[in-house]
Order: structure tokens, then sequence, then C-alpha cells
DNA sequence: ACTGCTGGATTGCAGCTGCATTGCGAGAAT
DNA sequence: ATTCTCGCAATGCAGCTGCAATCCAGCAGT
């Protein structure tokens, strides 16, 4: 479970970063409103701990503002400030949970572990040609559901002609998307993966298989 | 919005139903355990709002019962019973929110947004995967009912890798569950890790095992 | 048709990359 | 103080990967 603590505070931040490390908790933190966006968009998190009062201005801001980039990761506020409006305004402003200061670590963690127990659907971009599925997210190729793994370079072909199903690929746009450009590659190393990824393909009866177009490149097609 | 309010005390419950209904909220009401249950079985509701002094029972052992069923309902447990104990207790049995009386009835109900506004499934407390249990709430791995103690970075691991099982991993992700952004790991530690890890599953002789995707990651995978 | 030509397809090979494993020392936990 | 854990470096190894040699199919010109 990966966390990140926003907490401007260093010892009460050190102070939790322990005790969560304890619980095995990975977690990252950052003591200002501008460190913690810059996180939050780099990384993703399973849950995020916030504190209100930060140097740069209220935490609670950072909520709307992941919010309407669609990132959906559950938040918990923390913060000295517990009146009823306080709590209301938070939740309301999109936090998942409020905490007031002080509060028994064990409470806290009781309630990570609740918003813990109900995880953000994450949605996976997956292509689709015949029985092939290709995860782009997670890098992965599966034939009926089966893992099918492929070398690196040969994911790479594949997946530049599964964007493009049953249309062309250039050659050069190939190469460009399997080498990219800090290799100087001069021989037929394309054609050779290419090969050996249609004999893959072959083998695993995924009812798709790949054609050369002489001249110009090659694509990805699904057998009728 | 469908609320199910589980409340023996006749006056509060009368209060809470009507300042619900104010706010456009369908409120049924259960005064026992028995009558909860039944109700919670034929209806399907948003939340549940729970008291656990009933007169048949502690409400909270309807939460575990409820769950047991695939009921997902999001519950907030309104009590007296106040202490960090009761609360850990309560949210550990499955309780998504945890109120103690006396409160505002604002903050109950910013409270009751939240928890509206959540995903509506809850991820499996443990993960199966051949002879293998992880136990996600209290960290522990066994096998064939014997705990395994696992070190904090194997665990992280094989958490990472048991969420997908049969389904890989990248490397990066893979690095980012195991330690966090804070360290700078540049060696092999993750393969260190892996390693180790493949030792102990391998003794255990728990039916899973873990296969290296070179260039891309890793994935768990049942033994045949 | 025949033949030479061209550009892709295939396959064996060798270098190299990237993973697996192990031992070790420092630091944390107890 | 002792044990456990963790990150690191060294070593070994398997598979990927680029290359080249060979083979093959289509094409054009005679």
């Amino acid at each position: 479970m990966r966390i990140l603590l926003v907490e401007d505070e260093p010892e009460l931040a050190s102070a939790l970063r322990t005790a969560l490390k304890r619980h095995d908790m990975v977690c990252d933190h950052a003591a200002s409103l501008l460190e913690a966006a810059d996180y939050a968009d780099a990384e993703s998190y399973d849950a995020i701990l916030l504190d209100r009062q930060l140097p740069d201005g209220d935490g609670l801001t950072l909520v709307p503002r992941l919010r309407a980039r669609g990132n959906a990761t559950p938040v918990m506020v923390l913060t000295a400030r517990g009146d009823t409006a306080d709590k209301v305004d938070g939740l309301d402003m999109g936090a998942d949970d409020y905490l007031a200061k002080p509060f028994a670590f064990e409470e806290l963690l009781a309630r990570l572990r609740a918003l813990l127990r109900r995880p953000a659907a994450i949605q996976a971009q997956v292509i689709r040609a015949g029985e092939l599925v290709l995860d782009l997210g997670h890098r992965e190729v599966s034939v009926r559901g089966e893992a099918m793994s492929l070398p690196r370079r040969e994911l790479l072909v594949l997946e530049a002609l599964m964007k493009r199903t049953g249309r062309m690929v250039q050659r050069a746009s190939l190469m460009e998307a399997v080498f990219g450009l800090d290799d100087e590659i001069q021989s037929n190393a394309l054609d050779t993966h290419v090969s050996r990824l249609r004999r893959k393909l072959a083998d695993a009866a995924c009812g798709v298989e790949i054609n050369g177009v002489r001249g110009v490149g090659y694509l990805l097609r699904e057998i009728a």
C-alpha cells in the first residue's frame, strides 16, 4: 500500500512515517502543497493523508484539484481544526474522511484500512484484435485469458501494430516505435522481430496475422 | 438515496428519520438486529446507519454477516461507545465510518455524503493463490493454515504480485510498490527480494511460483 | 516463359544485456 | 548484544537481440 503523507510539521511527519512503515505501508512525504500536488500527479497512491495547515496554503484545496484531474485517490484529512463546520467543509470538498488532531494512531490506522478496503476503480487501457488482448497499462498480452510472455522488442512491434489494427503501419514508423532514436539500427533487425512475432502469434492461434506490404510496411489483420 | 436506519431508541430514530427525509433521502427504519438483517437482505440500500446497542445484540455483528453474503453496502456506525478501541473494532469489522454520539447532525450528513461518493465495491480482505493465503487486513501470509512470517519488503513484493495473480506486474510498478520515492535504489535490490521470496515460496511448497519476464517485470503464477 | 533483380522472410549464431543467486556488512529491531 | 533485515556488489547464466547468410516471392525486361 502506497501512502502520500502531506504534513509540514517534521516531528509528526517522521513519527507517522515510521509508524506507517511498521505496518507495511510505503510512504512518501510532502511538506508543502506544491510538493504534494507534484507527487500526486506523478505517482499513484492508494491513499493520501492530508494536513490542512501547510506553509503555502490550505491543504484542503488540493482535493478539488486532484478530483478535477480525474484523480480519485481516497483522501483523509488530519488537522487540528476539528469544528463541525470544518469537518463538513473538508468532507464536502471531496475528502473521504476527516480526523481531528490529536488522534489515536490506532484509530488513524483503522480508518485508513477502512478507506483502503474500497479501491478506486482503475481503468485498464486495453486493445483487442481477434483473440488477442493487449493491456497497454501493464504491458501484457493475453490470448483467451492466458497470459503470453513476449520479449520487449516484440511487444513493441505488436503494440505499434495493434494500435492501428487492420491499417498500414509504415516501416519507418515501426522502426521508431521499436528502436526509438537512440540506436542506429541499419540491418533488418525489425524484420527479425516481426518474423519471430509472427511465429508466436501463429502458435497461439489467436486469430490475427501480420501481413507485410512490399516497399511500405506491415499491417496486423484479423483472420477471417 | 435509500438509507437503512438501525436504531432502537424511538426518539433519536424518529428525529433522524425526519432529518434525513428533509435532505431528500428515503429512509427505512429497523429497531432490532433481526429486523435490520431482514431489511438489508430484502431491499438494497445506498448506506446503512447502524447503532450498536440493540435489544437483541451488538449491531456491529450485522456487518460481517452482510459482507459474507456479498452485500457491500457502506455502513456508518453511530454509537455512544466512542473509545478508540471501540472505533478500531467497529472499523475492522467492516464498517466504513464510525461516529460517536453525541454528534452534530451536519457532520453525520457530510460523512454520509462522503460515504455515498465512494466506490461501491469492497476489496477482498484475503487473496488466495494456490495454497497461499494473504490477509491484507492483518498483513500476514499463511500456507495451509500455517502462518508464514515474511520480512517487510518481501511481503510488499508478494502483495503487489498477488493482487494481480497470473498477470504481469511491471518492474517499475513493483519498484513503486516496494520502495517509495524517498529511497534512491539503483541496484538490483528488487531482484534480491524476489529471489529470497522465491526461495521461501518454494520451500513452503505452496503451489505458486514467480516468473520473471525479461525486460518487463514479474508475474506470480499458480503451478499446474 | 525465362532470367536476373530486388526486397522481404527466415534462421543460425554470437555478443551482450538483464536477471538470478549468493555472500557480506551496516543498520534496525528486539 | 544478538538477531533479522536490507541494500549492495560480484558472479554466473539464459534469453534477447542484432547481424548476416540464405532462401523465397514478386516483378520487369527481353
